[in-house]
DNA sequence: ACAGACTCTATTGTATACATTATGTATAAA
DNA sequence: TTTATACATAATGTATACAATAGAGTCTGT
């Protein structure tokens, strides 16, 4: 870390609040409250800013400054249909190609996963997800696919915050990597794509029932 | 143009060049370099490049400057392949969801396409197949979807050179055009598939033989 | 002749000053 | 009261000076 770049560490850190959504949507950022927040020049704030504008966290307005996206929510359940639609065509590639080596990864992973489930680490439980995807998105052997299964994967994540609270869907996360797991060692394509598919629809229509409640809590703040 | 900032005007250069092959792959670029030829200062340029790297079109190597992107004959087989493979995703959706402008929009493109293929305006072709492509993923009502076509349809320009340049090839995409406009007008999902994939299919069929044949001359050119 | 350290140079990284522009506000004229 | 103009302000856009660093080449001591 000591040997990152300013304009690296403005950007993760402004990443993370983003995701973390500590910087709510729609909130504007200027150059110069950030680097005045972070005790740098404009220079590296500028960079990382426009980095993170090209990614979509932040929405560029042309000589105005910037705003925190925040995605409407079917624009939110089109992101997530999208990845898990793409996702399907990796996973077939990864049906065909996957190497042992992967497979055991895969497999650690799902241990891990179960022990963090039990222990509610809702934290380590994102990272772990991601890692499972990554390493599926590997096993399809396509570079190109990998880099847009990344970037889809990274998007959906300031989405996804509550998606491990409850015990009930920790557990249910760790049974379907496992079934998209078993239906890739066994070969079974269709399985395969089925057990992705219904991975993103639960995922899908969680964050429905989610985006339900705070805007019905919205309102209700708003009444009083 | 004139109401640009020199940034974009600097991205905009630099991009053309790189796609159209003015600047061959594996070109280092410097800031100072490009500054001094463009005659701006090195903070517009800065910015660009880190644009154009995030694009992929340029690799950064840390602390050393910049290289134009060259992908190999494999990475540019596999891009494609991804490009037909999502794209598949959105002609389903735009079967489902596309309206009468769209259609019509389509209809007029094939149209000007017609023309263009008589008159053999290259250039303009590749314009009228990118507005094509970018018809259909609009009319696949999925933001994100569109955003993932867009980036990897632009990504190909760099290589699709020449794919336009014999007469007989010229028709065929026109021909492929109709094909898939047809499907969908049909609302015949397995034959709009089935086009799009032909299309693609074609697209790399085609470069494999154009760079088997400019390894060749290489090879011949370094024998003497 | 070779190893090691030193310096020189080319390049990116960062800070900062100045330029430009868009927007809001206040003031004056209609 | 309304509208237009001008000015103030706050933001990004651009240029430039200085810092840091990696790499090449050179010099020197053994």
């Amino acid at each position: 870390m000591r040997n990152e770049s300013l304009k690296s560490k403005v950007y993760q850190s402004l990443r993370k609040d983003i995701i973390s959504g500590e910087i709510p949507g729609n909130t504007r950022v200027t150059e110069v409250a950030v680097a005045r927040s972070l005790n740098v020049s404009r220079t590296p704030v500028r960079e990382a800013l426009q980095k993170l504008a090209q990614e979509r966290l932040l929405i560029s307005i042309p000589k105005a400054g910037y705003m925190v996206e925040h995605l409407s929510d079917d624009d939110i359940q089109d992101l997530f249909s999208t990845r898990t639609e793409i996702e399907q065509i990796a996973v077939k590639k990864a049906v065909r190609f996957i190497t042992v080596e992967e497979l055991k990864a895969m497999d650690d992973n799902l241990e891990q996963t179960q022990a963090a489930v039990k222990q509610g680490e809702e934290f380590t439980l994102t990272d772990l997800d991601l890692a499972f995807h990554s390493i599926l998105y590997t096993a399809a052997r396509s570079r190109s696919l990998f880099r847009v299964c990344k970037n889809l994967s990274e998007l959906t994540l300031k989405y996804r915050h509550g998606l491990n609270q409850s015990p009930g869907l920790r557990n249910q996360m760790l049974q379907q990597h496992i079934e998209i797991y078993q239906a890739i060692i066994s070969k079974d394509t269709p399985k395969a794509l089925d057990a992705v598919n219904a991975h993103g629809e639960k995922a899908k229509s969680h964050l429905q029932t989610v985006m339900k409640k705070v805007r019905s809590d919205q309102f209700d703040s708003e009444r009083f």
